[in-house]
DNA sequence: CTGAAAGCGCTTACAG
DNA sequence: CTGAAAGCGCTTACAG
């Protein structure tokens, strides 16, 4: 390692017979400074590679131009590449601002490393990218440090900053198209009851019967099927019912579903119909390809990260950002 | 927020009639202290819950206890799960050596958030997760920061600290396994040339011939096959030349293959047998299982934390680390 | 074994 | 418009 001894602000100002503070300001761009100092000061610095140490600045201004994103770490997690993704709209936001991401990974409701990092004072805000119905990590973070959750938070935490995809909205029209194709059956098979996005989806699938004026058959509902063998069953019993349609709310459970199916010699859509919640490239080269909901992930990220990054700033931001969603109409519900 | 003043170790001094350097002595555990005072300290911390601001330590010390992990940003990669555990691999012991993650994300050699990161000394040390042949990223962090690959290194950079599965061999066992099952005809379809993980296949698939005394077909070799069309354009001149066996060099390729294979009524293992160099989730549904290579993905990534933690703290460590691997054997080969 | 003091490289009232 | 000085909260020779 070439220890070329990093150039400061102490140097430039040396070298310009200026003094610190002058070239501080000419960086910062705050307090009064003479154009001709300012332009005469940035230009010794461009030529000569001056970086302000970030450190020391974080130091004196009590800034880390650090966020935490916190991820889940599930490790069935298939819905990978929506995170995946949100976490690059975040990174693209992030570092056109000059802050960096540190990583936090929080499996099932264990925030010893948010808290860590909270504890250790190195991010000025922090990025939930799931909530749950009762949240740990929100519980730990409020009055604490700014943070904007990916997804909506339980009602149960009033004032939380949220954005979110329209789970319910997309859930709703998603069901309704069904019911109006006169599929009467339908199977619900859903994931964690303790995530808000669930118990998001979930009201607009109840929403859709009561629009319709139907009653939703609670005995079809199968939720915290959060592995294959749960999974298994509840298609097992949702066929013994004659169901017409499996709804899947996320697609780990959709890609086992359509195995299992697979596997019965079940054919979709001619036995049985399926659509799924969320596409991701993991139903991408199914065959028959699968009705879907659609969501830009990177759009939520980027969104997500513009707006901690005006509360950091101490601007005003909205409550709660809802964006929007595709319906997505393949073969299987054909 | 509450803007609960933060103690301070001049707090702690005060408090306990102290200096400030038996305060951080008695808590780095460096230099001479009295073992009845460092206790006191010690009580004193614990029950006020003095936490070290980490930004003034890193100040002081030119050290950040960050690593920048660098993940590579190409939406099309479904081989996500396999630098998700990695990332929870680095992440758990970096976590118990305080340290933290930082991001950076890499789409193809476009490294100016890596850059960045390092212009702004946010990080004592690099994770490259992926490797090229022509490589900016090796090329930016020589003789600047300490920095160890994941997957190794091209033989152009020498001295590179590289944690690696070991690819070649893992390829040349199930291609020697492929042969000698008596499948003249193989096909290999890969992905980029420039990554040299995929030297490092394409050598084992070669030698398992040399091995078997058989010569390959390079007709039968498809590489830089990164999109759709591509490969469904492999698979078809595959098939047209009566191929045996379709070896997929990852499982987005794989996956793509099967879909092929699927909507042209081609049986699998019956008309064609596949096989794919790496397992994840995403083939872990489908109908027949697929004979494939596993690693263990989580296992590498605290490996390589491990040894970066080595290399940060100047010690002496290997520069090449080969990691087993697993071949398993499942219907689509039978 | 312990402490006073300088230093890490910035920012920011305060004064001029 | 510009600067001297104090301060951010630690660490670390140096001296005793």
């Amino acid at each position: 390692m070439e220890e070329q001894k990093n150039i400061t602000i102490a140097d430039v100002a040396e070298a310009l017979g200026v003094s610190k503070t002058t070239v501080s300001r000419a960086i910062s761009g705050k307090g009064r400074i003479g154009k001709e100092t300012r332009e005469r000061v940035l230009a010794y610095i461009e030529e000569h590679d001056y970086k302000p140490n970030v450190i020391a600045k974080s130091l004196a201004q009590s800034k880390t131009y650090n966020f935490c994103v916190v991820m889940p770490g599930e490790y069935d997690v298939v819905d990978l590449t929506f995170f995946q993704e949100c976490l690059f709209g975040i990174q693209e936001i992030a570092g056109i601002m000059e802050y960096d991401i540190l990583l936090s990974i929080c499996k099932k409701n264990d925030i010893s490393s948010l808290e860590r990092i909270i504890a250790n004072r190195k991010v000025d805000g922090v990025i939930l990218m799931r909530t749950f119905v009762e949240d740990d990590q929100i519980e730990f973070l409020q009055q604490k440090v700014p943070f904007v959750t990916i997804g909506s938070a339980s009602a149960a935490y009033p004032g939380v900053i949220q954005i979110d995809h329209n789970h319910k909205g997309a859930c709703k029209e998603l069901t309704s198209i069904i019911l109006m194709k006169q599929m009467k059956k339908v199977a619900l098979i859903g994931g964690d009851e303790n995530h808000v996005v669930t118990q998001s989806r979930l009201r607009g699938f109840r929403e859709a019967y009561q629009k319709m004026g139907e009653t939703v058959d609670e005995s079809m509902i199968f939720l915290n099927q959060d592995n294959h063998v749960l999974v298994d069953k509840a298609v097992e019993e949702a066929l013994e019912r004659k169901v017409d349609c499996i709804l899947c709310m996320d697609d780990a459970i959709c890609s086992r579903v359509l195995k299992n199916l697979r596997e019965r010699h079940v054919k979709i859509p001619a036995d049985v119909r399926v659509a799924s919640f969320y596409n991701s490239t993991v139903l991408e080269n199914n065959i028959p390809s699968i009705t879907s909901l659609k969501f830009d992930a990177r759009e939520l990220g980027m969104v997500t990260c513009r707006t901690l990054l005006d509360l950091v700033e101490g601007q005003e931001v909205k409550e709660r950002t809802l964006l929007p969603y595709e319906v997505v109409l393949k073969e299987s519900t054909k």
